[in-house]
DNA sequence: CGGCAGGTTGACTTGCTTCAACGACTGTGG
DNA sequence: CCACAGTCGTTGAAGCAAGTCAACCTGCCG
């Protein structure tokens, strides 16, 4: 999941990482390897727009994606949205819930899934030790992201959580400055997930342009300028040029 | 922890609790219970304002509150506080991070709490698998209550955040209305659970009472008169008498 | 080439914050 | 037992960041 923590960019920078890709180095079991190895997981396409699950229905399956971008949201009666988490290439999501998802997933853009069910997991986690290990860790690893984003909710101006999204997108994703990052949701998206509005995304998107600290040559696209100055933005110091 | 979800109220009131004392019912292994047995538990005094951890601090222990109230809350370098969750007679806290606290604990009130170490408490999570499905239940229903909290940050208004908050408490604590709730923490950390300022809290409140939703027979008790329009409230109903 | 979804910009409004003063408990020491 | 200090809570007035409403732009797809 995208961790949104900016209150210590240290700790992100350097310390933790989700499980980007199985591990390298050890002959340490993982998830994915077992899952292939007794061929429980399946491929699944989602087109743009299609909902995976919804909020409120059984949990069955547990999901990683491989390839796009989903959304983990949650709908008010009124139709107000938040977003809870973006999954990216390589997150794991829907295991985070007991009888009943308590959020909808919907593709943001077409998406490539391995959906297991459940069930496999958790008997997977009861078997190896190390698996067991992986899923808590999801589970920690989820809730401390979920609490960084709720400073940022609660605690932090428009500019700084804009400017923290790019950054904790571009880590996430490995972006170094200078290069590209690809925004794969639209910004309403983004506003939800910000818990601002869309003008006010946009706004300030068109502020950080001016001020030299990003680029936008498409709206799919940002690129950073200046890591130092959307850093200090993201802290809530208030300069401009 | 304090579920502040209001979007599902139904979940909580009938669904999860965390166990809140030992199993009553089956032959059924529960963290309080093996680890009483096996004496891995001490019981730890803190007065009213002492901290328990601090984030970044070694995660060492985790912590089950017998009576009082805790608060556990990320600061931003510049002072901005954001209280996560409170931990209520019951709760459990501190087990779900890995190597270092992410968050600061403090003691609201004068706390009792027990104090196990996280390895005796992850070593019995391997030895049983009930308990292991305690904890992982624990690490859902936090991860879960975290998002619920999220979309009150993020969507909610000052009145829909202060009713949520006054009818979680109320159903976490059991409390039917017309029977006084007890605030144990003050403005200021109810202020910084909602995300808001002492002054919007402290208004609010007094607009419920005017409307006679609540009264308030001191600053640390509250008793519900219409939960109703409490609830009304808390959905974004924006009626008045 | 035209239509439409998504994005941007501007003008105005507003809910919450900020700043400031005042009130009411609570605990302590005379 | 009361006076007093300090902490915490309440209320008022003014300001502002972000929201709302509305028009316009832009690129994409049939």
């Amino acid at each position: 999941m995208l961790n949104s923590n900016l209150a210590q960019p240290s700790k992100y920078a350097n310390g933790y990482r989700v499980q980007a890709c199985p591990g390298p180095d050890r002959a340490k079991a993982s998830i994915s390897e077992i899952a292939s190895q007794r061929k429980i997981g399946a491929v699944v396409n989602f087109s743009r727009g299609k909902t995976i699950f919804n909020d409120g229905e059984d949990a069955e399956y547990s999901y990683k994606v491989v390839e796009g971008a989903v959304r983990l949201s949650k709908v008010m009666l009124d139709g107000r949205r938040q977003i809870a988490e973006f999954a990216l290439p390589g997150d794991m999501f829907g295991f985070e819930y007991g009888d009943a998802y308590a959020l909808t997933a919907e593709a943001v853009t077409p998406v490539v899934v391995i959906r297991y069910h459940r069930i496999h997991i958790e008997r997977l986690g009861d078997e190896f030790s190390d698996i067991r290990q992986e899923l808590i860790a999801h589970l920690r690893q989820g809730w401390r992201s979920a609490q960084a984003h709720l400073v940022m909710l609660g605690r932090q101006s428009a500019r700084e959580r804009v400017a923290a999204f790019l950054i904790s997108l571009a880590s996430h994703r490995g972006i170094e400055p200078g290069q590209s990052l690809e925004l794969p949701m639209g910004r309403q998206d983004i506003a939800d997930y910000l818990g601002l509005t869309i003008e006010t995304v946009c706004r300030t998107l068109t502020d950080f342009k001016a001020s030299n600290a990003i680029s936008i040559p498409d709206r799919h696209h940002v690129v950073i300028r200046d890591m130092g100055m959307l850093e200090a933005l993201a802290e809530g110091e208030d300069e401009e040029s």
